[in-house]
DNA sequence: TAGATTGTTAATCGATTAACAATC
DNA sequence: TAGATTGTTAATCGATTAACAATC
């Protein structure tokens, strides 16, 4: 992965000793320790704000439960939605959001919303409690709150740096530091 | 954004002096002048590889024009999705892949297919000439080539990112440092 | 002139790498 | 014992921050 031996055992130096000098690392155990450091044998509940593509997708196709969480609910305002089931869960009316967090616990919040909609949605999530949020819109929920967790998706961060290393590599083709 | 006035400077000046001394930064021409930087004046050619959901929402949701890209084609390898049409775009059959690239200048490749079938397909738009990539897929690309360009988008690492954060202010309520 | 802001050098800080003892 | 590998301290490197001259 293009790490270093004295990398590698810095870093996990951070959080314990787990392997034995002479003997080497316990494949199997270090793994399960570091899932476990990374908090993966949690069962966080999480909440999908948005069931457009985007939403659908993630909700398809990510492994949740092995990533330390649950999808419980999904969200969306569009009534053409409300009622359509994504991998055995219906889709709730976001005029239920509220009352949803009031009667299960909800840990995160997944947010596939646009980013008209993402002050205002965010706003009610924070007021409901949750304070814990996958971003995948354009906007930055950190600016409003000081005590909220956020772990940005931003596309389009991620496109430019693309163009960048393209163009980079266009001007100086036999520079191979990136 | 976090980022203290002398990063600023010191992270501009490693491509030249944008500002005037004692007067500031003219802000568009410097807007202007990070976007060139960037390359995100260039029209690169992008064809997508996967419509399904994830496919779809970046299809429909990215803004390419403003990012240094145009999306020219999309592939895929199912029949039910050959001849739909997203964003004004027929899907093609993956089949007929090698003969686009043949024909029509492709810069680069969204590659939003599964974990299973991303080495075969990888292999054939690297030996049909197409060797930059926004990678979705759980899949590290650059195993195979060293000259190649990958700018990865991978969820899974994102969402235990997440996890991890949660955990960690669980451990350590006081800790501000996250 | 005084205040403000950039450009650029120097100082500081933290992360990576190297070295080596401890241990199998 | 010899070879190999981790744990841990020291050295190195690079990035961030501070300081100040140049300039408006």
């Amino acid at each position: 992965m293009g790490f270093t031996a004295s990398q590698i055992r810095q870093d996990l130096n951070c959080f314990g000793g787990f392997g034995q000098q002479g003997y080497g690392y316990p494949v199997e155990s270090l793994y399960n320790e570091i899932g476990h450091i990374l908090g993966l044998d949690h069962t966080y509940n999480a909440i999908l704000i948005g069931a457009g593509n985007l939403g659908k997708a993630v909700a398809m196709h990510m492994s949740f439960e092995k990533r330390g969480f649950r999808l419980t609910a999904i969200f969306d305002n569009d009534p053409g939605k409300v009622g359509t089931v994504i991998r055995d869960i219906s889709v709730s009316d976001l005029d239920s959001l509220e009352q949803f967090c009031l009667e299960n616990k909800t840990d995160a919040a997944i947010f596939c919303v646009p980013k008209e909609a993402a002050h205002e949605i965010a706003d009610r999530l924070y007021r409901a409690g949750v304070k814990n949020f996958w971003n995948f819109s354009h906007y930055d929920l950190s600016v409003h709150y000081d005590d909220i967790i956020v772990e940005n998706v931003h596309l389009n961060d991620s496109l430019m740096i693309l163009c960048y290393k393209i163009s980079d590599a266009n001007y100086f083709p036999d520079d191979t530091s990136a």
